[in-house]
DNA sequence: CCACATAGGTTTCATTATGAAACTTGAAAA
DNA sequence: TTTTCAAGTTTCATAATGAAACCTATGTGG
């Protein structure tokens, strides 16, 4: 399957996938959160080519992640920042950082670490349930159909790449 | 920079990246999430060609992600599980998938919904402080040098790349 | 017993994506 | 006037990926 069939599917993961999932998105996405916010800035500090820079930047104003914004008129400059949709990544690039810090640190412990404003506390920030406040985790969660799926199925429109998706996990002739 | 070179890095979204930062391997542990545990059932269901299921499970056992568990000992024939640490990435999963049901979605909604065991309610996960509970974002987190690079700069370690990247954030001489 | 099927791969080869480095452009600083 | 700089683009070699065929050790139906 090939690279833009991806987002066609019917699933928020392969979809985001097809935004973010490669080596550098990410990493120029935290740049940009981190204030480093022009070109030759993000291109130097990541070590990133300029070719794979450029290119990546179109794609994320393309999907409306990040916005140009002019900063110098005379040598028509632009600085990159987040749209909604992009502060909106906040939680998934804090999320890969803390599992990278467990897991993949070294002896040293954690390259940054973060204070909640809130509390004045550091903060090893957890996923909580929206309606209980409760940690959630594999164990204490049920994956059901959602209604992204049972529409389709009810219309007559899920294709055969969801069809083949999905009946691995459920089963999706009993709706 | 090449891809074996980025997690060399002191950063952990970086060396996050070098283990699942491409198109497949979330896709492929969130199968395994889904209890999807076989080579073709893995295959067929997500559309991935053998070649790269194969390479990417190897992978991701070498990183201590995953490991495989004889289920039919005639056939040598595996499942493949999670470790502790595979199970770590649920958080970074289920926090994508929230983002793509956000911003990606048809209208028909969310394709797949999280029963949440202890409240029996739908949830909604959100990325909350560890200390006080309040739900963390950008504007209420302030980030900061953390051991793993003040140690290094104490010790005077601190290598050219990883000066490059940080100069821009912090004030590494300021340590 | 033979032909065929199945799971879980590997091999080969064409296509894409990526990296490295040189080139471009327009304005400004020395 | 020459040089520098930011922000790219172009070119070309190398690496990653996809598609499809092949392999191997069972198991199955006739």
């Amino acid at each position: 399957m090939r690279w833009d069939d991806i987002n066609s599917q019917t699933c928020s993961l392969a979809r985001s996938m097809s935004i973010f999932g490669d080596r550098w998105t990410l990493l120029i996405l935290r740049q940009i959160f981190m204030r480093v916010r022009r070109f030759s800035d993000i291109q130097q500090s990541l070590g990133v080519t300029k070719h794979r820079l450029s290119d990546r930047l179109t794609r994320l104003v393309e999907s409306g992640v990040i916005y140009k914004e002019l900063y110098d008129k005379s040598h028509q400059r632009f600085e990159y920042k987040l749209t909604d949709k992009g502060l909106d990544l906040y939680p998934v690039i804090i999320t890969i950082i803390q599992w990278g810090d467990k897991w993949e640190a070294d002896e040293d412990g954690a390259p940054i670490e973060y204070l909640h404003k809130d509390c004045g506390k550091l903060s090893r920030p957890k996923l909580c349930c929206s309606e209980c406040g409760n940690e959630v985790h594999t164990k204490n969660t049920i994956p059901q159909l959602g209604p992204g799926i049972t529409n389709k199925l009810k219309r007559g429109e899920f294709n055969h790449t969801d069809t083949k998706f999905y009946s691995k996990i459920f089963d999706t002739n009993k709706v």
